[in-house]
DNA sequence: AGTTTTAGTGGACGACTGTTCTCTAACATA
DNA sequence: TATGTTAGAGAACAGTCGTCCACTAAAACT
């Protein structure tokens, strides 16, 4: 107790690359606090980002060139959380019958656990700074994709050409989406709404995939 | 030509009614015309308004009390619009085979002609001002209900639950929605990405449709 | 040890914001 | 024609914004 050998008056003595590390996420997190507060992206400003972070205007030029690139990273760090999202549901959904209501679970157990990261996504989605917005866009057709590949390897759409597999992809992606939007819409705790919004999703995708079977690419032409 | 009786220097002589008018609609257009050059709603000013509607910032007060006010103005026209097409496309369409195409044929018409106010509700659907939001989400929802009585008179539908069209009438806004956000993004008069987005649009809600015979509320529980 | 690098401070700038007031000139009404 | 009404102008205010600059103090390097 009485040892010490560094004992600094409050703020504790860190290394360089630490306190650099630090501060970054400072600033990133403000930014993600005030957009989950309800701002839009473009409504909140270099100052207030960094008041928010405790840290004087100017120190945010150390680590970013201005609010676009800021939002950049974040866009690449939103991504990065929902692609383990997408690994975690691949790997532990398997079960063709239940995999439904499986990945609504998974999907809203991550909306929980990084809100803040979605509501960033959602809100950017839409608006402004058309960078950010080709960021975005760019990154759910990736996603797409990935989920094609994914759906692929179930049995039923071993036959389905990749083009029909990406139009089913993007359906289901779109449903969660929207999905997404209306847990972000619902109050934070708010279980019971939670749960039905589960339900409609769940229902929504299932009337997707009942589809699937009757499905043929090009339909017997009128 | 030589004829006078009232020459004023350039600026008409109007009625002190349609004056009102107009201003009132310039300001309207203004913020819709930078909106669907791609700034995100909150990120325009009162100032920026009047300005491009060649008015001083303080006449801005004689229509509305704030930028709030004229974009609760601006959702409802511009769901009013919406609704004039829901109802042109129900006069429209009854052949229920072409009916799809029809529909979103419909659909891109209107974001062509009334691609301002798409822009303006698409942007600010998911953007920051929780009043204007909440507004948003309403209307969608009534779109989502007519939608959903409209499909009652199916034949096919006919026996289904209300809950069970809501769910599908959802599924089927969600992908317009998705749809008039891929319109927006594609520049403003490229034929080919348009007809594409047709095309995928038309296809994922066949996807969805060819669904419907096989559905069953409750499906065998497994 | 002394020197260099660097994270963060603090002040200042010009521009733009929302809002409030007073004033003018065109319209409406009688 | 004289009166009241109203759309809009114009100036001014207190804030906030992004950005630049010179500076300090602490950590890193030699």
């Amino acid at each position: 107790m009485v040892d010490d050998s560094a004992r600094a008056p409050a703020r504790a003595r860190r290394t360089q690359a630490e306190r650099r590390r630090q501060t970054r996420q400072a600033l990133l997190d403000a930014a993600l606090l005030q957009m989950e507060a309800g701002e839009s992206f473009d409504a909140l400003s270099l100052r207030s980002v960094a008041r928010a972070a405790g840290v004087v205007p100017t120190a945010f030029y150390r680590y970013f060139t201005g609010m676009d690139e800021l939002g950049l990273v974040l866009i690449e760090d939103s991504f990065r959380a929902l692609r383990g999202m997408l690994r975690h549901a691949r790997e532990e959904g398997r079960a063709p019958e239940r995999m439904i209501e499986r990945s609504v679970e998974i999907l809203i157990a991550y909306v929980r656990a990084n809100r803040m990261q979605f509501a960033f996504v959602a809100r950017i989605r839409s608006t402004g700074n058309g960078v950010l917005r080709h960021a975005i866009r760019t990154e759910i057709r990736l996603f797409v994709s990935e989920l094609a590949t994914d759906l692929a390897r179930l049995p039923i759409l071993s036959e389905w050409t990749t083009e029909d597999l990406q139009l089913l992809a993007g359906l289901l992606v779109n449903t969660m989406i929207a999905t997404v939007e209306a847990l972000l819409d619902a109050p934070p705790d708010a279980a019971p709404s939670e749960a039905e919004i589960a339900r409609t999703a769940a229902r929504q995708m299932r009337l997707i995939v009942v589809g699937v079977p009757s499905w043929r690419s090009r339909p017997a032409a009128s």
